[in-house]
DNA sequence: CAGTATCTTGATAATGATTATCATTACACT
DNA sequence: AGTGTAATGATAATCATTATCAAGATACTG
């Protein structure tokens, strides 16, 4: 999958005349690589082995660019900072979130899919995107 | 409703040995008086008109506690302000959320609300509560 | 290939919502 | 009324994110 990412962020790129850069592959590399739910902070700790001279305001703007062009989706949970998780061969899905753990369980139930649809048709509401996201306690917490 | 609120409030102030004070009278009126999604700077804007010496952490501070005595459901949304709504007296309800002009729509459906709990259920996990948002284009903005 | 326009980067500062601090005030209970 | 302690209000601190800007890199052009 990561062939079709970069197919992606580079169509991306020289559709909105921007530069292809070095830095550029190495922030999406580590992104796709890391293939979970991950924060701009890990993303660049991540990096920083190998690449110590990629700054913290460039991974900053390219994960903004990856959820631009539809490689990244972007989770903001409770007070938690922001978590970016790659779209790319991975089908949507939904999240279950442990408040005493924080584990999060990916789901995904096609009937909850259609009505939402549905709900929004008939409130004349054409849906782009959603996010549910179920609170409560997972199995090893209780 | 709001003697039910003020009472819940009362109840949970005593119950955790916090007190009553005149700024958490004013603010509490002042919120379910508002009865909208509602930031906490257009609290404080509301109530600075009749009691500007009300301070803006204050009005933080008691948000909060309406929120942890089951007063009021905090909503983020996108990289808008965090907002706040009064539980009592509303149903529970899920969103539609135009993202041309902001509109949101109170919605619910039952159905999905019970394969929310069977979802739940089938990943061994306990509900406590969830968010639906579902992120479109709105009457209005097509 | 060199020239050039413009995009990108990295370091750092700015921003802005939220939270912490702390001296002073006010509440609740005796 | 007296007392212990919570709450307040002003302000500072925090911290993720965004903006700034000089220096460097990229992708064309001829
Ligand atoms: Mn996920
Ligand atoms: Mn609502
Ligand atoms: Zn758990
Ligand atoms: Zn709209």
């Amino acid at each position: 999958m990561t062939n079709k990412a970069k197919e992606i962020f580079r169509s991306y790129l020289s559709e909105k005349g921007l530069r292809n850069t070095r830095q550029r592959e190495v922030i999406l590399d580590a992104f796709l690589a890391a293939d979970k739910h991950i924060t701009v902070e890990e993303l660049f700790n991540a990096i920083k082995k190998k690449n110590p001279e990629i700054g913290y305001a460039t991974v900053h703007r390219n994960v903004s660019l990856f959820c631009e062009c539809g490689l990244a989706d972007e989770m903001k949970i409770g007070t938690q900072k922001t978590k970016y998780e790659p779209k790319i061969g991975h089908k949507h899905h939904d999240h279950l979130i442990c408040v005493k753990c924080g584990r999060i369980i990916e789901v995904n139930d096609s009937k909850i899919e259609k009505l939402q649809d549905k709900l929004a048709e008939a409130n004349d509401f054409t849906p782009v995107k959603h996010r549910l996201e179920i609170y409560g306690i997972c199995k090893q917490c209780r």
